[in-house]
DNA sequence: ATATGTCTGAATGAAATTTTACAGTATTTT
DNA sequence: AAAATACTGTAAAATTTCATTCAGACATAT
C-alpha cells in the first residue's frame, strides 16, 4: 500500500476495541481464513460471520476505506505485493547504486523472470526431460537459432563431456538436412526457439517428428509453434528493461539441466571429464594454477 | 493440491494450446500476478491484459466454469486451502518439487550469486564501461574462450546491432593475432575468461594491452590472471551444486551491459535496428505472426 | 421500570457488473 | 485467390451487487 506498511489485518486488529459486538465477530470471521473470504461478496462473507449486510458496509467505513469495494481492492494489492517475495522486495541489488539504477532495474526483472518461470515448470517433465538427455542409447541433437545458438552451443559443450553421441544443429544455415538424414525413432532433440520464432526451425522440427524423434524445446512464455511437435516444453518469462530479451533465465535452466543429467551418468561423466583433463594437459591450452 | 491436484494455474497452462491469441495474452496478465489480478472484476482484468470483456467471459467458461463469478469462487477456494502456507517463504522455487530438488537447489545458488556479485560492482565502475562500449569512435573486440566464447558471442550478436565497428575473437583458434595487426590505441577490448584460465586469452590480452588498448574483463570470482592488465574487471561468483560453474550470473552481466549501451546511442541503434528488420522481412527466415 | 441512546437487520433503490447477441475482421482452407 | 471458418470487440440487456433508509431490539442508565 502507498500510504502505510500496516496491513490490513493489522489495522482490523488495532481497531478491535473500538468496533461493537457484531461487527467484532464479523471482525475475527474475515481474520479467520484471510485474506480470502475479504475477496468474495459483501453478503456472502456478512452470511459467513452470521451478520448483517450494513453491518460489513459500517465496519470497513470505520476502518477507513471509502467502502466494500475501496476495501477489496486494497486486499487485492496487498496480496500482489505479498507475491512479490521478500527477496524481490529487496529492490537494491548492487549496493551504492540508486534503486532506478538499470543495474538494479534488470535484475529485478529477471528475479522476477525465474521466480515466474520455475513456478510454472512441472517437476515431473523437468525429471522426464533429464532422462532423455541422459540416455545415451538415444543420440542427441541440439539445435539453435540465430540468437539462441549461443545458449544450444552452452548446453552441446557441456553435454558433449557428459555423454557421447552429441550432435549441435544451426538451423540458420542451410546444412542442416544432412543432419536429419539418419535420425532414428529414438534420437532426441533439444530445440531452441523463442521470439522471432524462425521458419527453418520449425521446419527443422516437423521433419525431425515425422521420424519419430523425441522433442524437447525451450522457448519464452509465448511458445513458439514448434511446441505443436514438442513432447517435453520449457517456457521461460524474457522479458526485461531494454529492447531486447533476456536469456538469463533460459540459461538458468540449461545449467540446472545439466546438472541433472551429469548425475544420472555420475560414473560415465567422472571417467569422461578425466580423459579431457589429461588431453588438456597435453595441448596446453590452459595454465595449470592462478 | 489437497483436494484435487490441479491448481487453477495449472489448468491455464494445460489448456493454453487450445486457446486463442487475446485469450492465451490473457491467460498471461493472469499468471502475471496469480491469483490477485483474477480477484478483481472481470472488466479490470479485461482493461490490464488489453482485452475485451467478453474475451474474458467466454475463456473462463472455456476453462470448465459456469461463468466469471464461479471462476473468482474457484480461485478463492483454492487461496482457503492454501491458507496456512502463504507464499511467506519462498525457498522452493519450482512449486510441486521437494526444496531437495536439483531445480530449487540451482536456483537458490544462483540467486546467491547474483546477490553477492551485485554488491561488489561499483556503479561508476558499470558506467564507465558501458561509456567505453557506447563509445563509437572506438573499435570493439569481443574475446571468448572454451566455454565463455558463447557468453561473447551473445554479446557480440547484440553489440552489432547497436553499434559498428565491432569484431568477435575466438581465442581457441589460432587465427586471433591476425585481428590484432591493427589494433590501435583507441580500441577496447571486451575479454572473458574464468576458470581454467587460458594461457591464449592472457597472451591475447598481453598483446593488447602493449598497443595500448583498453580492457573490460569479465571474470570469476577468484579473477583470471589477465585483471592485471585489465582496466575495468567484473567479477561474478560461478559456484553452483554442479561440477561446472555457472555462467547464469555473468549473462545478467552481460544483458544489463546491453540494456545500457543500447541507451546511450538509442537513435542510432533504434534506426540500425529498423534496417536489421527490413532485411530478415527480405529473407523470410522468421515467421511473422505466432 | 422506563426512557434514551445505540446497534442490528430487512427491504429498497441505485449502480456496477457480467452476460448475451451481433457484426466486423482476421485467418485459414480449399 | 476466394470462400468459409473462427475470433474479437462494440453495444445493449439481465443479473447481481452494494449502499441507504427505517423500524425494531438490546443494553444501559436514571
Amino acid at each position: 500500500m502507498p500510504d502505510n506498511a500496516l496491513t490490513i489485518a493489522d489495522r482490523i486488529q488495532n481497531q478491535l476495541d473500538q468496533l461493537t459486538r457484531a461487527e467484532r465477530q464479523l471482525a475475527h470471521s474475515i481474520l479467520e481464513n484471510y485474506p480470502a473470504s475479504g475477496l468474495g461478496s459483501l453478503s456472502v462473507l456478512a452470511k459467513d460471520a452470521d451478520v448483517s449486510a450494513p453491518t460489513v458496509a459500517r465496519m470497513v467505513q470505520k476502518l477507513g476505506f471509502k467502502g466494500y469495494p475501496d476495501f477489496q481492492t486494497a486486499l487485492r494489492e496487498e496480496l500482489k505485493a505479498k507475491g512479490k517475495t521478500p527477496m524481490a522486495r529487496h529492490d537494491t541489488w548492487a549496493e551504492g547504486a540508486p534503486s532506478g539504477h538499470v543495474l538494479n532495474r534488470f535484475t529485478e526483472a529477471v528475479i522476477d523472470n525465474i521466480r515466474h518461470s520455475l513456478a510454472q515448470i512441472e517437476p515431473a517433465e523437468f525429471d522426464a526431460a533429464c532422462a532423455l538427455l541422459g540416455d545415451t542409447d538415444r543420440r542427441l541433437h541440439i539445435v539453435g537459432g540465430r540468437i539462441t545458438h549461443t545458449m544450444a552451443e552452452y548446453l552441446f559443450l557441456h553435454m558433449q563431456v557428459i555423454r557421447q553421441d552429441v550432435s549441435y544443429i544451426q538451423s540458420t544455415t542451410n546444412t542442416w538436412p544432412h543432419y536429419l538424414l539418419d535420425v532414428k525413432a529414438e534420437d532426441v532433440f533439444v530445440i531452441f526457439d523463442v521470439r522471432r520464432y524462425e521458419s527453418n526451425t520449425l521446419k527443422l522440427a516437423e521433419m525431425a517428428r515425422e521420424k519419430g524423434a523425441k522433442i524437447i524445446l525451450f522457448t519464452d512464455q509465448w511458445r513458439s509453434p514448434v511446441h505443436a511437435y514438442a513432447d517435453i516444453c520449457f517456457s521461460t518469462r524474457i522479458v526485461v528493461p531494454s529492447a531486447w530479451d533476456s536469456a538469463a533465465t533460459t540459461l538458468l535452466l540449461i545449467e540446472t539441466v545439466i546438472a541433472a543429467v551429469q548425475d544420472i551418468n555420475w560414473d560415465s561423466t567422472l571417467d569422461r571429464m578425466e580423459r579431457l583433463e589429461d588431453m588438456f594437459d597435453q595441448t596446453k591450452l590452459f595454465r595449470k594454477f592462478t
